[in-house]
DNA sequence: TAAGATTATATCGCGCGCGATATATTGTTA
DNA sequence: TAACAATATATCGCGCGCGATATAATCTTA
């Protein structure tokens, strides 16, 4: 018998890589009939809640990189779904906007997504006081960890 | 204000990948002085458990791909952890065994990467009851989400 | 046993993530 | 104001993940 620090089973780790890419893949056939990936879902919420930011202040909400984000939203500019222009008072940042198309998609993410989930996950034995427990737990961590 | 579904504070799918992405990121300084990467290191903790397996039972047990495993095994054999020879009863099969140089790596393991973890989590208000309901909240989820 | 179906692995293309680096703009300070 | 530091974004390289496809070996069944 191997250490037990060691055994695959006794990781957490393992387990938030694995439900995160599966619960990823569960959001990947709604999303494709929006035509968007998972992270580019996740720049739409952003910019749903608040148009006109600036690249950093995307990133910051998703605690992400700026090299992840500028080249994402590159592919997005080139999907006709948000825009990019300098901003006027500092020169230096793009500040990032939905276009028309962009702007639909909220209403059919609407539409499909929540209620997409809801069907996969239906037979999962979480409740919600079990989901509102998990967001804690998992909030206590990325505030261990994440920078700043 | 947007539809409370759609923002991004009562999204469990981000809670997921940004505690997946942070805390693989807290074990990549841990894993850089072994060499090897997180998803390597996942193959190592298969193989550490149980050695000379075909890909598609490392494949099966990490819930990935093979066109994923097959790229991350061959890289692995470029660093000389791991070696691959055909099976001898069914020559389909690729069985991926440890070198003595993977070998010596769990030890190393042993002896870094645990307690890099948990000095890195000392300020995390999480106590062992709490990582134990995440794991059986995570595994739930996995459940239902993982194909057969 | 020959033909088709199934299985195990590999290859290809593309979109992330992210470390490292570059460039342009703004802020600071002597 | 000139020089230097800091900031915002972009570019490059590489290792994943994964859908789509290819190839070889095994299994099934007529």
């Amino acid at each position: 018998m191997a250490h037990a620090e060691l055994q695959l089973d006794n990781q957490i780790c393992f387990r938030l890589y694995s439900a995160a890419r599966l619960v990823t893949q569960a959001y990947t056939p709604l999303l494709n009939t929006l035509g968007i990936t998972y992270p580019q879902y996740l720049v739409l919420l952003v910019l749903w809640e608040r148009d006109n930011q600036p690249v950093n202040d995307i990133a910051h909400r998703l605690l992400l990189e700026t090299n992840t984000v500028t080249p994402l939203l590159q592919r997005m500019e080139k999907l006709g779904i948000v825009s990019r222009k300098k901003g006027e008072q500092d020169r230096r940042q793009q500040i990032v906007s939905l276009t028309p198309k962009g702007k639909k998609l909220e209403e059919k993410a609407y539409a499909l997504v929540p209620a997409g989930m809801d069907e996969q996950l239906s037979v999962c034995p979480l409740k919600y006081e079990d989901y509102q427990h998990l967001a804690q737990e998992l909030d206590m961590l990325i505030e261990t960890l994440k920078k700043q």
